[in-house]
DNA sequence: TGAATTTGTTAATCTAGTTTATTTTTTTAT
DNA sequence: ATAAAAAAATAAACTAGATTAACAAATTCA
């Protein structure tokens, strides 16, 4: 069943009853997205928080000048929704892609907050992760600040070598904050070594 | 008393009864900082989680060229901690250093864990604060991304008058992640109009 | 009060990364 | 298998912001 991959993920980091299992599952939901369909999208409130059982997503941003700027991608057992939009209800000013046909389980906000009531771990669960992607989030600003361009890249892949695979190059540079035509400029300089 | 302004400030968001305040007091301690002195230092374990009553702190990493980056700045009412070594209770990779004399409230934690599980209500608190410190994270990657250093100065005026007030500006530079010199000229510029 | 230290300005030169434009390679769909 | 579309590479001209260096203001503190 769909959900199997998703209640291992959660029982990697707490011991559910059978009972709350049973009132995650009611209320949560299965969805799939065909690829090059939105999950969210800018102008539009992020209904829902979606942890993706399979596929891939990218969180992205469009400029004045019709510039989209990645924020993040998600891959399966990660979680994938606008924060901003979600947790205040109101439109969001990025959009949420499927980059590949991606299967979820999602829940609304009055979910989550049944959800946080009836199962505190969850909530501590979710705490966790929030200071997690936190960390990594600041960690980035920090690199961005400091390391070049290339060097960026480098821990890019280091970090998320199997997204590399995913996705076109182009977005890799427009999550980096760099043109392709650049980063094709570093891999090449790269694989003179 | 130190901890009313403390007090006010987790009143804004939760109710608490009496006996709360009595643990939570109880699982907290009172601290000052001299200007300039660190609250953690780079390579050492980050052992509370510091709520600012008054002065001024910055977060910041140095590079390996020995340059200073900003990560961010905390005053009066904000919370200010290396996260990544506080929930890892690993050494750090940053710095927290007074600017101003700086009076805290500070936990370890297992301050914090006894407080999350004997006051729920904090936990939601602190998920709340942590979901809000993300999406300002994040939206500090996108501006990052799509302003000009003039247009991030200008949204960092906006936002955090009172800090540029407060920090010489060579420090509001570091954390534009842009030269001192070039916010000077990015000054002048904007001085004409 | 004035010497020392910290902070801020100006200007010339330099470079990492952008822009624009063209060509080549890979993928997709028929 | 092949035409069309999408993605990647290459290269020249350009620019936002860095670097270096010298100087000017403002604070701090004896």
């Amino acid at each position: 069943m769909h959900y199997s991959s998703f209640l291992n993920y959660i029982n990697k980091y707490i011991d559910l009853t059978e009972k709350e299992i049973a009132f995650l599952r009611s209320n949560t939901n299965y969805k799939k997205y065909l690829k090059g369909h939105y999950i969210v999208q800018q102008g539009a409130v992020c209904k829902h928080t979606n942890f993706i059982i399979s596929g891939c997503t990218k969180n992205f941003y469009v400029d004045q000048q019709g510039q989209e700027h990645i924020v993040t991608f998600a891959i399966e057992n990660w979680w994938s929704a606008d924060l901003s939009s979600f947790i205040t209800q109101t439109p969001s000013d990025f959009n949420v892609k499927c980059i590949e046909a991606t299967e979820v389980i999602q829940f609304t906000y009055q979910n989550q907050d049944e959800i946080f009531q009836n199962i505190p771990k969850m909530e501590t669960l979710f705490r966790k992760l929030l200071e997690k992607a936190l960390v990594s989030s600041q960690k980035r600003i920090v690199n961005n600040f400091s390391l070049s361009a290339k060097d960026q890249y480098l821990y890019f892949k280091k970090q998320f070598s199997t997204i590399e695979q995913r996705v076109p190059q182009y977005m890799v540079a427009s999550y980096l904050g760099i043109t392709k035509e650049f980063l094709s400029k570093i891999k090449t300089e790269l694989a003179k070594d």
